[in-house]
DNA sequence: TTGAAAGCGATACCAT
DNA sequence: ATGGTATCGCTTTCAA
């Protein structure tokens, strides 16, 4: 029972194992394995053989500690069923991959008890960078949080990265990666003005969400610009999820709202909308008009297909990871960066399909 | 430059650190940290107090090494912007999370070899278990696969889990977590010729996956059930999309085949046959009925809301991931499961909506 | 080119 | 209740 080192086909095979088979050391066997240092053939050969044999695969734990290991980056997401990050995901993941990096995916279900219990944890496993994605909610709090996350990320060699969030104030170590929100709304809001609609429901999100804000300002600026008075009382907050949308449409329509389009502030909010619509016996784009935002796949899915603001969710996850990864390599050496990280800022555009239509003749 | 133990502001403190800083040792700390063992209250104080002012957390791969380490689930996935693979992945992370337990995602892209990299470089990471999802190919070399992967991570110390894959023949070491695929379905077509449905259009998904095998083979036996020959003409296989859907009924329209329904492989499937039926000036359900399979979220948020045939895929996940921690804890001692590991199959059931009408007469 | 041995950071056993 | 220390598996000088 207390017998060690000898037989053992128990649990995983070791370096020193595949050392002892082939007859050679461990540290030969580290130098096959790594493949950075010159070896003789002979050498090579007898210890691959023994690797097959045993199927060994090195202990990425003890690896990480003794120095080497694979660079990880970890995803943070509210919610891993949301299609626009499960884009970004994709995007990280992807990017990650393609440079021999793994990558780790944990969702805080929107919990920030969660949420710091989890930055933790990825600090823990010592990853190169915690990438947070989505709209935050834009309370006090927020920019205190993030900064703390940052500091305590840097401090462990690790990096932040908000995605999708506002960027941090200050002087905090931190790279955000956002994308030009209120623009594409602005521009979404334009379109429909342009067609002529001047009662446009809006539904921007949540009021305390960063994006939903975001939206929102930029569909004022366009009403504005468009010199149509904004009525606040044609805006209805709530979640970004079908039943706020479904919800939201049937109660303006009892409630006897006087709108010919509708906008809205994520393509699942549109979808909901556009069934409220259907059941209040209205035609869409006929009768009404709807716009989308984050154009997911679910936008050109719709009947009709929904007009909608193209957001670059993956490319976005891409771009996080190549920041974190450049920081990486460029890091040891010269070339400082400032310390508060840096701002990247993706374009959106509008996505021009079937569901607006000017508006009907009312007079 | 070559100073080690001295000051170091750099990198993440360790135990040592903290240790040295409280005038204890390390064993006291990694007593208070792990809270399993009698310690003072004025020790405890003393190593907390500076445990957050340097903001310390433990180095979990030197954890994992010693022993100790948080079990972490890896789950092997096609693609991340599935749908239904997202609700098993929520499934399983949630399951993970309830015991603590970490979880990690890798994405495939559908390439056996990435597959077969991420198994390994799980295995490196020491990973309680890999839970593969999805579908898979038909090809004689899938068992064998599939048995290597198994025997691989058991020598390991892992375990392999199958979510809706076929499971393994033999005496093979891993669990599978399945719904009842065919038998869902029997149901659906039973529903559609139950209607009076009698040309009916299949798009079951690729001939070589298991999933499409299975559906195809359900809806046979309920047209056997109903004495209405089949015809195998009516039969058009594809990728599980959107543009599947679209394409092959664009196709049938065109061809002339005479059809009152539409029973696709995924309500995407379903999404996109809808479009195309409509782009042909049909009507549904008035002219066509469509029913789809999988039952996420978009089967009912599509217009008019999609009959399809729900999967249970979020407790697939929490099956998933109870059935590797069970074998976990009861693994060390006496009741011994069949080294064949476990076969878990839960329940499928039409989810009856608005996509369904009987057909119309035709006389 | 190859081997021996000193860590990496934390745990847990053995003393005290 | 607390402290020393061997140990986990691997990488990487330092010698030979």
């Amino acid at each position: 029972m207390s017998q060690r080192k000898t037989s053992g086909d128990v649990g995983r095979a070791t370096i020193r194992d595949v050392a002892e088979r082939a007859g050679v050391s461990v540290a030969s066997v580290s130098r096959v394995l790594s493949g950075n240092y010159p070896v003789s053939e002979e050498l090579r050969r007898r210890v691959m053989k023994v690797v097959g044999d045993l199927d060994y695969v090195t202990n990425a734990h003890a690896r990480s500690l003794a120095g080497g290991g694979t660079p990880t980056v970890a995803i943070l997401i509210n919610n891993i069923t949301g299609a626009a990050f499960a884009h970004v995901a994709k995007g990280v993941e992807g990017a990650a991959t393609l440079r021999g990096w793994l990558s780790l995916v944990g969702t805080t279900g929107d919990d920030p008890e969660r949420e710091l219990a989890l930055v933790n944890l990825m600090r823990q496993q010592g990853v190169a960078a915690v990438v947070l994605l989505g709209g935050a909610y834009d309370v006090d709090e927020y920019q205190l949080r993030m900064a703390r996350f940052a500091r305590s990320l840097d401090a462990a060699g690790s990096h932040l990265v908000l995605v999708g969030r506002p960027p941090l104030e200050g002087d905090v170590p931190a790279t955000t990666v956002d994308y030009d929100n209120e623009g594409g709304a602005y521009a979404m809001a334009s379109h429909l003005l342009s067609a002529g609609h001047r009662r446009v429901l809006l539904l921007p999100g949540h009021a305390e969400l960063t994006t939903a804000q975001g939206r929102l300002r930029g569909a004022q600026r366009a009403f504005e610009a468009y010199g149509v008075p904004f009525d606040p009382g044609m805006v209805r907050h709530g979640p970004y999820d079908y039943e706020h949308g479904y919800e939201a449409v049937e109660e303006s329509l009892k409630g006897g709202v006087d709108f010919t389009a509708v906008l809205a502030g994520t393509d699942v909010v549109a979808a909901g909308a556009m069934q409220a619509l259907r059941a209040g016996g209205l035609r869409v784009p006929d009768d009404v008009s709807i716009v989308g935002y984050d154009d997911i796949p679910l936008a050109s899915q719709l009947t009709p297909q929904l007009t909608t603001v193209h957001v670059p969710y993956e490319e976005m996850g891409r771009v996080a990871l190549r920041a974190v990864a450049d920081r990486r390599e460029g890091g040891g050496t010269g070339r400082r960066r400032g310390s508060d990280g840096d701002h990247l800022v993706l374009g959106t555009h509008v996505v021009v399909r079937n569901s607006v239509r000017p508006p009907a003749r009312r007079d």
